[in-house]
DNA sequence: ACGCCCTCCTGTTGGC
DNA sequence: TGCCAACAGGAGGGCG
């Protein structure tokens, strides 16, 4: 679900409420996550005041007063919400970070792909950190990087551009989308793809990711700001979800296929 | 190192 | 209406 337009603005509705908070207390109610939330985390993190509230890929990152870290992974059906601790819990919410403030911080994830992890100390030692590639809205993340990492690469562009050892943040649905701005045929191999090539679907990544946290990032279903409000982006998608429906640029009926167990959409007249 | 495939989990949808 | 299979936004891990 979450790609880094969610997470981006999930982050920005939490930071409000939560920067300059201590936690009073961690409940964890189901700890049976992608990763099992560490039995000792409550006590870890009970008292310590939040100090920034950060993103790393598709991580949330909570920064505590004593230099280690809380880390939030949303998975595919994720929300993290701000809502007055004493809200009555609903079905799949996992757990509450009780505030100072009366607020709590309420995931709930039906599907249990999320996480909640703890990072003693420097961050970028953490495991599932360490080998992730560069934030695409960086300048690391230009042409010249996009072409220099894909050659010799075999592997379909599309596949590549979900890999976070490539870029972190693109997901399913913004990997069909920057292909199509790009004009690339998400099938490509990766190394076929020409300097020109590389520098525009850089653009176009940077371009929709931007454009995606403007409108609030995209709900196809279970996704929710930490306001608990939906993004708007959906309405703005070329091609995602789109199957037999016209291209909007051209009217070509969008194909769909089949890459690596997800779904891919394209314009076969716009993407070459 | 690389590329492919499977897995975790619950809910929804579509076909019969 | 019921049943069952397919599919859904992530991504680590195992295999050849």
């Amino acid at each position: 679900m979450p790609e880094l337009p969610e997470v981006e603005t999930t982050r920005r509705g939490l930071a409000p409420h939560a920067r300059r908070r201590r936690i009073v207390e961690l409940a964890v109610y189901e700890p049976r996550l992608r990763w099992p939330v560490a039995r000792e985390l409550p006590r870890k993190v009970a008292g310590r005041r939040i100090e920034r509230v950060g993103r790393r890929a598709k991580y949330l990152v909570l920064g505590l007063d004593d230099g280690n870290s809380m880390l939030v992974h949303l998975g595919m059906s994720g929300n993290l919400r701000v809502v007055p601790a004493d809200t009555a819990r609903l079905k799949h919410d996992h757990f509450d970070l009780k505030l100072d403030s009366g607020k709590a911080l309420r995931f709930n994830d039906p599907r249990r792909f999320g996480s909640l992890l703890y990072a003693d100390g420097d961050l970028r030692r953490h495991p599932l950190l360490k080998d992730l590639a560069p934030e695409p809205l960086t300048a690391a993340f230009d042409g010249e990087y996009l072409w220099r990492t894909t050659r010799g690469r075999r592997v379909a562009i599309k596949a590549l551009l979900m890999n976070s050892h490539l870029v972190v943040g693109v997901g399913n649905i913004y990997a069909s989308e920057a292909l199509f701005r790009a004009r690339i045929r998400p099938q490509r191999q990766a190394r076929s793809l020409s300097r020109a090539e590389a520098a525009r679907l850089a653009r176009a990544v940077r371009a929709v990711l931007r454009m995606a946290i403007k409108a609030g990032g995209t709900t196809l279903r279970d996704y929710r700001g930490a306001e608990g409000d939906p993004g708007y982006f959906r309405q703005r998608l070329y091609v995602y979800e789109r199957k037999g429906r016209p291209c909007r640029r051209c009217r070509t009926p969008v194909r769909a296929l089949t890459q690596g167990q997800r779904s891919t959409y394209y314009c076969p007249t716009c993407q070459g």
